[in-house]
DNA sequence: GATACCCACCTCTCTAGACAAGCTGAATTC
DNA sequence: GAATTCAGCTTGTCTAGAGAGGTGGGTATC
């Protein structure tokens, strides 16, 4: 109980690394509670910043999440699976088993918040869409839920003026979406790219997804390209890591 | 004394934020030394405890790097980019032109450690292998390292029953790597299937990668089926979300 | 039986100290 | 000039308190 002549690894890493074991061991499952401050007070005999660092550990990890006036409980996992390559994903590969067994019961995304803007790209986004200083975007901001829980936010840039006067401009792009309207346009996109980053999400980012502390964001930019080789849209997206699991498929 | 009537948020946080702030605006760039626990408590009057939460959160989200009796330091971002799709990634598209101005400059990625073994695959593994409890897998890990920071944990699952005898099971697969060995037992790879997921890495996954804090995983899952649609090897890759960009390309 | 209130419990924030340990650079010694 | 030592900076860990504020369950009231 009381600190021995131990290796040199602090208190707090050495409570945190305890209640992982036992969360691992599966004494603690999702959604149960741990113990708290006052009860590792106890039983370790620190002070209360300590075993608050030691529960900090663990929600830094993303592992438990504080609930104030309540306790700590173990977090869950249930993520969404995203396609990125539709047009191959429904082939007989896979038969169902995936490695995380993902929630597939397709629940719905919603769009939450809406808005559509003319406003000058930034910088790197301007120069794939190659705009010209000064030269517009077209800028479609929406905000996905799923069962409530906010978990994806979108930002679509096209240039302005290619866009102009289409529905794309408008807040509902029609049956299709923008891709068809694209299409009408004489832009229809064939190519697609994918840029995936993951990183903890800022302030701001935090709060329009409700995350909790220790949970990580995927960034994804999309680009999209015309048979000219043209890029004609550039979707940047902030996913909830906690509620996604990202799919690709392709042949050899 | 002089907690006021602010609105509701944390000392630390409004510390937090302003220094947040001064690092978007450029006052403080990437490597430059930010303002410590004892320049902290003087500007803004409080306890150390308080500047240290305030600096434990910018390096919670990877912002900023803490070197013990230096100082606290801005972090940088100089991801490699990693080609989910080789097939098609060479083509016109793109013009070189990124969102992210990744380091492209193909610095060398080399294995650092190896090991071989047979033993059981985990559960969903196995499952997706379409192996029996008690089959073996062939298992391959390896840890990827450049310019001398580790950077991919991987560990490759194949039937053993499949590739005993190849070189395979062989630390040195020989030229082509694992996949021309596969096609030549008969069951060369023509579809591919990876999963990505995002999470905060466990204390052992940090430290192989040498991960500073609020730095989260990608963890990839990649399933290689042949041509009868049987998957002849499970890849799960663990990469230090600070070293990566993915790609991936496809057509509409 | 349903509702409103209150209190005990829990986490959150913060203070004001203390000692440990790593790093840097300057002074000292060889 | 080169090597060594050391002082003083830094961050890291920890203690022992305190008040604020949210939550939930029990109690009293209607």
């Amino acid at each position: 109980m009381t600190s021995h002549p131990r290796a040199t690894q602090p208190k707090y890493q050495r409570i945190a690394e305890d209640l992982r074991r036992e969360i691992d061991s599966g004494r603690y499952r999702p959604g149960d509670r741990l113990p708290g401050e006052n009860d590792l007070m106890a039983r370790y005999g620190v002070a209360r910043m300590t075993a608050r660092q030691a529960l900090g550990v663990l929600q830094g990890e993303g592992i438990a999440e504080a609930r104030k006036g309540v306790g700590v409980f173990v977090r869950e996992f249930r993520p969404i699976r995203r396609r990125g390559i539709q047009r191959l994903s429904d082939r007989t590969w896979g038969s169902g088993a995936s490695v995380w067994s993902a929630d597939i019961a397709s629940r719905e995304l919603t769009v939450d918040q809406l808005t559509v803007a003319e406003r000058e790209a930034p910088e790197p986004i301007a120069a794939v869409l190659g705009l010209k200083p000064g030269e517009g975007a077209c800028v479609r901001s929406r905000r996905f839920v799923l069962d409530g829980k906010p978990v994806l936010l979108a930002e679509s840039y096209l240039p302005a003026a290619l866009v102009a006067g289409s529905r794309i401009t408008a807040p509902d792009t029609g049956p299709g979406g923008t891709y068809a309207r694209l299409a009408e346009l004489g832009c229809k996109p064939v190519h697609f790219q994918e840029h995936i980053r993951a990183r903890m999400p800022s302030a701001d980012e935090a709060e329009r997804l409700a995350l909790l502390p220790g949970t990580p964001v995927f960034l994804v930019h999309r680009t999209a390209f015309a048979e000219d080789g043209q890029a004609v849209e550039v979707n940047e997206m902030v996913l909830d890591s906690a509620s996604y699991v990202l799919e690709y498929d392709f042949d050899a």
